[in-house]
DNA sequence: CTCATTTGAGAAAAGGTTTTCTCAACCCGG
DNA sequence: CCGGGTTGAGAAAACCTTTTCTCAAATGAG
C-alpha cells in the first residue's frame, strides 16, 4: 500500500538488512507489536497479526540473532574442537556430532587446534568471546589430551574420542569389546591359531585389544605361540613384514590373524596372497577401523571391526544440548560399543 | 582494594559472565571510561587506565562478542557449506581456508549439507539469521552444484572447488594443466606408449585431463593407439581390470600409465606386478590427487599430481575476507596450478 | 448509564558494548 | 584576572529484538 516502490523482492541485495522496526513502520505499528505478531506472542487481531507477516515476507525481514542470542544469554552456537583435521576417525564424530545439533537449530564451530597450545587458546578464547553455548572436544586417539585445558571455563564441556580431563563426561569406543567380537569370530568359525598384528605400543588401544585378544584365547583354551603378537607402525608395510615373520620361521603358522588396523590387514592380505596362501581358506583376517575405502577394496573385501564412530559423535552432541539445558548429567566416560562388519576374508559364518 | 574477597581466579565459574559494567563499578569508573581503558581508546590518565585493566584482568572479564558484532555489524564469523564431510578433497580446502581466516579472527561455521536441498536452506538461513560476514562454498566435484543457491542473499560469497553459480568467484584446480605435467614428465622420461585409465565419463574433469594428455601426445608427435584410454569406476578394481585389458590383448602395449586417480593407480601398480612387470623399470605409472595415504603406501610409492587444495582453500578464505572488507574482486573462475610430486613409480628423472 | 473487565496495542527496559558529545576542571599566555 | 585551549571522564545514543508494563478504548453486566 506504500505506492508502486519496488518490494525488493528477489532483487538485488539491500545495503541495509531490513530490521523489525522496518516492518514496523512499512505496517503502521510499533516494533513491540511487529515482535509479536511474527512470534505468536501477545495479543491482537487476526487482521493485525496476518497484515505484519505479509508486510515482514515482502520486505524479506530476517530477524537478527545476534540481537536475539544477546537477549536470550543463547547463542545456539557450539563450538567444536579438534587435533584432526585430515584424520578419517574424528570425520564420522564431527558428523554425528552435527547431525545431533542442526536438529536443534544449533551451530557447529569448527576449529582445528593441530597440536599447538598457542592455537588451541586462541580459538578458545574466540569461541568464549563469541559466547557458545557449549563446547565439544575431539581428537583422533583416546590417550591423548588436547593441547589446551578446558576445565572450570564456565560452558558446558563433552569429549568424544579423546583423552578426557577427570571429573568430566567423554564418551569413548570400547576397544576391547571390539577386539572380543573379532576374536571371538575367529573362535567361532573354528580358528584354533589366532595371531594379533597391531600398531606401536605408545598407543593404549594396543593394549586393551591386545589384552582383549589374550582374554578371549584364555577363555577358550587356545594358546599365545611365541612371535603371535606383532607389534609395529600402523601401515601396510608392517603387514608384509608381519606376514613374513609369521610365516616365514619354523614354528606354528597362524589360521587367524586379527589387525590392529584396516591398513594392517591390507599389508597383511596382500603379502599371503603373494605367499601363494589363501584368505579366507587358508588363513583368516579381520580388520579395525571399519575404512571402508581400504576395506572394499581389498581382496577379498575385509571384515572389520567398526568403532560406530557417527554414533558416538551423536551422543555426545545430544549430550552437550542436555547439559546446555540445564540437565545434569553424570561424569564418567561412556564407552560405546564397536561392531562387526563382516564381509570375506574370514569365511562363511558357523552356519553357512 | 575491596577487602578480602576471593578474586574468583581459577575458581568456580560464575553464573553469570562479568559483564564491562561489573568492571567499570569494580573500578568506580563509568562504562564508557572503561571500555576505552580496555580498547586503547579516549584519553585518560595512564594510572586509570591501568586501574581499569587491572580491574578486568582480575575479575576475568571477557567482552561480549555478540554486543560487539550487533553494534560494529559484523560478527568475525563466516559459513562454510559443503557436501563432502567424509571425502578427502573438501578436508585439504577447508583447512586452507580456516588457515587463512583464523589469522584474521574469524571463525567458521562448518555446515554439512550431503545433497538434500532442504539440509541446504536449514543451514543457510541459519548463517544469515547469526549474521555470517560471507560464505564459502565447497565440495566433492567440480561440475555439481550444491543444492542449494547462493545468489543474491546480500552477504559475499565464494566458490571452492565446486561448480559455481554464473558471475560469481571461484577457486578451482586446474585439471588439464595437471594432466600435461604427468604427461610431459613421462614424454621427458623417454616414454613413447602412454595410456590413460581413468573414471567415469560423467565426470568433467575426466574430459578435462583426457583432452589434456591426447593434447601433449599430440605436441609430441606421439599416437593413441585403440584401447589406450580407459574409463571405468574410480576403484583399485577397475585399475587391475584395466591392465588386464592393456596387457592381455595382441595389440601394442604400453610403457607408461597416467591414472585418473591414485586408487585406480595402486590397482595398476598391483596388476602390472602380479603380471610379472616391473614398475618403473617395463612401466612407469603416475596417479592424480596425491593421496598421501595410498600414493605412499603402493610399492613402490605413487608419483601423483596434487591438486594443491590446501592452497586453494587458503586462496579462497583471503578473497573472501578481501570482500568483506569491502574491496572489489573481479568475478569470475581461477583455475590455481597442480603440482607433480614425484616418488618412485615412473623412473628417474632424465638427469638422474 | 455506570463500573468492572477484557482487548488491542504501544512505551520502555533489558541485553553488553562502542562512540560521539558534552562538560567541568585545569593550564597558560596575555 | 580573563579567555582560549587542553585534559579527563561521563552521559547518552546506537545496534536489534523481546518482554513486561501500562493504558486507552471497547465491551458487558447490572
Amino acid at each position: 500500500m506504500t505506492g508502486s516502490a519496488d518490494s525488493g523482492e528477489g532483487r538485488l541485495p539491500a545495503r541495509r538488512p531490513v530490521t523489525l522496526r522496518d516492518v514496523a513502520e512499512a505496517a503502521g505499528v510499533s516494533v513491540a507489536t511487529a515482535s509479536k505478531a511474527l512470534n505468536d506472542q501477545g495479543r491482537m487481531t487476526a487482521e493485525t497479526r496476518t497484515r505484519i507477516r505479509e508486510v515482514a515476507r515482502r520486505l524479506g525481514f530476517r530477524p537478527n540473532g545476534l540481537a536475539q542470542s544477546l537477549l536470550r544469554r543463547r547463542s545456539f552456537t557450539v563450538g567444536l574442537l579438534t587435533n584432526d583435521t585430515y584424520g578419517r576417525f574424528s570425520l564420522p564424530v564431527m558428523a554425528g556430532i552435527s547431525e545431533a545439533l542442526v536438529d536443534a537449530g544449533v551451530s557447529v564451530f569448527l576449529c582445528n587446534v593441530e597440536d599447538d597450545p598457542r592455537l588451541g587458546q586462541l580459538h578458545v578464547e574466540a569461541m568464549l568471546e563469541k559466547r557458545v553455548d557449549g563446547i565439544i572436544a575431539s581428537g583422533k586417539r583416546l590417550d591423548r589430551h588436547l593441547p589446551v585445558t578446558l576445565a572450570g571455563l564456565g560452558v558446558p564441556i563433552i569429549y568424544a574420542f579423546t583423552e578426557p580431563d577427570p571429573g568430566s563426561i567423554a564418551f569413548v569406543s570400547d576397544d576391547a569389546q571390539g577386539a572380543r567380537l573379532a576374536v571371538e569370530h575367529f573362535v567361532a568359525l573354528g580358528r584354533r591359531r589366532i595371531a594379533h598384528v597391531t600398531g606401536p605400543e605408545s598407543f593404549m588401544v594396543v593394549h586393551q585389544r591386545a589384552a582383549a585378544w589374550r582374554a578371549v584365547l584364555a577363555e577358550h583354551g587356545l594358546g599365545v605361540p611365541d612371535g603371535f603378537y606383532m607389534s609395529g607402525r600402523w601401515s601396510e608395510r608392517f603387514g608384509h613384514e608381519a606376514v613374513a615373520q609369521l610365516f616365514g620361521g619354523p614354528g606354528e603358522k597362524p589360521d587367524a590373524i586379527f589387525c590392529g588396523n584396516d591398513q594392517l590387514a591390507r599389508g597383511v592380505v596382500d603379502a599371503l596372497r603373494e605367499r601363494g596362501l589363501a584368505v579366507p581358506d587358508d588363513v583368516g583376517v579381520i580388520g579395525f577401523d571399519n575404512w571402508e575405502i581400504v576395506a572394499a577394496e581389498t581382496r577379498p573385501p575385509l571384515t572389520s571391526v567398526d568403532m560406530n564412530l557417527s554414533a558416538l559423535g551423536r551422543e555426545a552432541g545430544l549430550t552437550l544440548l542436555s547439559l546446555v539445558d540445564g540437565k545434569a548429567v553424570e561424569p564418567g566416560i561412556r564407552k560405546l560399543p564397536c561392531r562387526l562388519v563382516v564381509r570375506q576374508s574370514c569365511g562363511r559364518p558357523p552356519d553357512g
